[in-house]
DNA sequence: ACGATAATTTGTAATCATTACAAATACATA
DNA sequence: TATGTATTTGTAATGATTACAAATTATCGT
């Protein structure tokens, strides 16, 4: 997401009021990289604002979504995630514990067909779906592997 | 997801049972495109098997996603939806109507760094969200565009 | 600075997807 | 075919998220 001054120039340009809710919110997600729910921020601005409605948190996490500052995706975990990055980067989630990792972006953003051209794009994200190595000694065992994370090799000292 | 030949013998060849509600649910999924929720297939499978439980439908679901078989993804409609097409390829997803197309993947795969190897990858997903021209339209409009979908170039015939 | 207007917040109650659980059932193997 | 065990079922519970209407407050024009 963009930062608190230019959100609130563009609010205030729409109609819209600069609350302190609403700036302590995007305060808190904005250096927020841990992949927050929305019980989780609850918890962290309570204490700041006692007086914060969950519904207030949810609506104004709903309108950053919508305004395509903030990403909101699904680790499986039967929690809805927010996510303020939306620099290029991919997430690694495994399909057990649910935890998720950034990784840094680099794939190349594709060139959208036809039958979608007219779409604006906001946002793109990419996911990689697996078992860490902790769960992969569990029992259970994934029927199909498509791959495995193999380290990006150093290029030697000369 | 792969055949229902296939899992039948991965799940006994686990000790597990194939049961009528499996096979139902798994014919089900494995043609449908269309990114169902839970209740859109009970609706379908209700009928077929009229004493089947949504217990076992979604935990039927559930060990599909574990076993890697079938992706789980939200669009933000409020909806967990399925899809057991785990070629690549990638979905634009409208932020507003919460619409879902899929187009073809073109991107590869990236190497994953030092901090994830081991992980085990079962399935890569790639979502691009934004608003769909209809939505566009209508009053709100995101704060932030990173792109649009562009056609691509189909040769010219000489 | 003040007041009018409309956007926003709040708290409660409702909704709705999903899961827990224990008894009943049925698949797979010998 | 009988046995053991995985699975299914139905109901009740859980828990995240939203609806709603009254109260509040930011913004803008004067």
């Amino acid at each position: 997401m963009r930062s608190i001054d230019v959100l609130t120039q563009i609010v205030r340009a729409r109609g819209g009021k600069v609350t302190s809710q609403r700036l302590l919110i995007w305060q808190m997600l904005a250096q927020d990289h841990s992949h927050p729910t929305a019980d989780d921020l609850y918890v962290r601005l309570k204490p700041i604002l006692p007086g914060l409605s969950l519904t207030t948190l949810y609506s104004t996490l709903n309108e950053l979504v919508e305004w395509g500052e903030v990403r909101r995706f699904d680790t499986g975990d039967g929690h809805t995630h927010f996510d303020p990055d939306l620099t290029p980067h991919a997430e690694v989630i495994c399909m057990r514990c649910h935890r998720v990792m950034d990784v840094p972006e680099v794939t190349q953003p594709m060139v959208l067909p036809d039958h979608v051209a007219g779409f604006q794009i906001v946002t793109r994200s990419e996911q990689y779906y697996g078992f860490c190595p902790i769960c992969q000694a569990s029992a259970l065992s994934p029927i199909s592997v498509i791959g495995e994370a193999r380290a990006i090799q150093t290029p030697e000292r000369s």
